[in-house]
RNA sequence: GGCAUCGUGGCCGAGUGGCUAGGCAGAGCUCUGCAAAAGCUUGUACAGCGGUUCGAAUCCGCUCGAUGCCUCCA
């Protein structure tokens, strides 16, 4: 079905997809810090990278997917500023540091179970691999790029930058840098503004703590992430996602830190999902400008004029490219329902359609280009359009406008579910209705039966009856020409 | 201040030189006892000003505006 190209932010190029072993791929996406609620924001990247681990799934690929759960506290600053979030909030709330790890570890996958996203193949903690961490962190000192404080160890970027090229993924140059620093009070500990830390000696108060040959302390945030994708993907696998917002500084100290160890660069092909805005603003938890997964399903905020659905939610986002900024407003996801509902009601009319002895649509070229979208780097929204062009072939056949043999009228549903709910992971609202749908379904029935029959008789007052007590109970009957169907609101 | 990205019709949002994006809304039509729903048809938009080109939303320059990163952040 066509190459993969996948854009690589380190080389702005959309690039042949080539994995390192053929057949099987190795992807590790930052994940959360497990410090608070997941906002939509978050859910936006998680999304993007299910669509990508499923599309490669789906290609046929034995992937091996890898999320991290950020539960160690990343500092890197001196100061208030940089205070690790997981202790922060400790204190804050009266929490032992692990019972928030819990608390919103179990969130986050309660909110990614309900927008169907895939578990990932490992989802290794920081807290889980100090002791790799300590490993890295030694053999970057023992290569040179690291230097020890005060029994806090930082990575030495000006020398590591003689030698390799660090700022290649976020587009900057260490001296540009240097230039542009503003001066902050008393640096302490580190040689260079620019340094970052790779073990943090831990202050009394301190709670998260290991021990270490330098002291007892804690990692470096960006020092998990090398730490894990290298243990569980070798020193260099074929992709790293992760937020736009991540590319500097995290990205670019991870390269650093993983070709200062293994003098190799880690990564092929590196992929940045773009933000989801609120106001024309970055959705982020310390401006307090973000909504909560629970808020768009249960529609509890101000923002919104209606609950949503998960796959709403995520159909809307889809209709987006993962490397485009996406506005979020409940305009625009009220427009995105519509349109999801009108896809999916297309999809159940499949299995009533006629087939005919000839096609009058090409629908092996339809197909073709559904891959087409997908393999120029993950195109939801253009795989989207084609899927509603589907809607048009289907109401077309319906009509007996158009026909299609047998077997093409199933590649067209085959293409059809593989891309909805496969790759795009959406789910049918109406069978999510389960029995209780079928019972009320039953009785509704029973009452058009009796509506069309008192219609039959002239007798629209019943008939009219029937339909807008129904309708005050939000049943809406809809007349067609093959008779009456019915919808809730 | 530095480095990036973006600015598309009423709204959301694709599109890296010429060919219909798509969705929603709106308008017209069909169906219909009425209504609703549904289906069909319909839109020449690309921040502004220059330039390159036979031809630009798409390439280049400038201006204006917005956003992201430079500090934790998906």
């Amino acid at each position: 079905m066509g190459d993969l190209f996948i854009y690589n932010s380190l080389t702005k190029t959309k690039e042949k997809f080539t994995p390192i072993h053929e057949g099987a791929v190795g992807m590790y996406v930052c994940g959360p810090t497990v410090y608070s609620n997941v906002h939509l924001g978050n859910c936006r990247t998680f999304l993007s990278f299910d669509l990508v681990f499923r599309y490669l799934l789906h290609l046929g690929y034995k992937v091996r997917y890898v999320r991290n759960i950020t539960d160690a506290g990343h500092l890197e600053n001196d100061g208030e500023s940089g205070e690790d979030p997981i202790l922060k909030k400790a204190r804050i709330e009266q929490l032992e540091p692990m019972e928030v790890v819990q608390k919103y570890t179990v969130d986050f996958h309660t909110v990614m179970a309900k927008f169907g996203a895939l578990p990932p193949s490992i989802e290794p903690t920081a807290t889980g691999h100090i002791i790799e961490q300590i490993e890295i962190i030694q053999k970057i000192m023992d290569a040179g790029y690291a230097y020890e404080k005060n029994g806090s160890v930082y990575f030495d970027v000006i020398k590591f930058n003689a030698s390799h090229e660090y700022g290649k993924l976020s587009g900057r140059n260490i001296e540009e840098m240097i230039a542009n620093t503003r001066e902050l009070a008393a640096q302490t500990d580190k040689k260079n503004p620019q340094d970052f830390a790779l073990w943090k000696k831990a202050d009394p108060q301190h709670i998260m703590r290991w021990p270490s040959p330098w002291s007892v302390g804690f990692p470096g945030w960006h020092l998990e992430c090398t730490a894990m994708s290298t243990k569980y993907l070798g020193e260099t696998f074929d992709i790293h996602g992760g937020g736009m917002d991540l590319k500097f500084p995290h990205h670019e100290c991870e390269i650093a830190q993983a070709e200062a160890c293994y003098e190799t660069s880690p990564v092929n092909y590196w992929m940045h999902a773009n933000m989801l805005t609120l106001n024309g603003k970055k959705m982020a938890k310390s401006t307090g400008n973000f909504i909560l997964p629970e808020e768009m399903f249960s529609g509890d905020n101000d923002i919104l004029n209606k609950p949503f659905s998960p796959s709403v939610v995520k159909f809307f986002i889809y209709q987006a490219h993962y490397r485009s900024i996406l506005d979020f407003s409940s305009d625009a996801l009220e427009a995105s329902e519509k349109g999801f509902h009108r896809l999916m009601q297309a999809f159940r009319m499949l299995e009533h359609l006629p087939v005919s002895s000839d096609s009058s649509i090409a629908i092996s070229e339809w197909r073709k280009k559904c891959y087409d979208a997908m393999n120029d780097d993950f195109n939801s929204p253009i795989l989207i359009a084609h899927l509603f062009d589907a809607v048009k072939f289907i109401h077309s056949i319906k009509e007996g406008k158009d026909t299609l043999t047998k077997e093409d009228l199933q590649v067209l549903q085959t293409t059809m579910r593989d891309f909805l709910f496969d790759v795009l992971g959406l789910e049918d609202i109406t069978e999510e209705q389960g029995k209780s749908a079928e019972k009320l379904e039953a009785v509704v029935e029973l009452l058009i039966d009796l509506r069309n029959r008192a219609r039959g008789n002239k007798d629209f007052d019943t008939s009219d009856q029937i339909r807008d007590e129904l309708a005050r109970q939000g049943i809406h009957l809809k007349d067609g020409k093959d008779g009456t169907t019915f919808e809730l609101d």
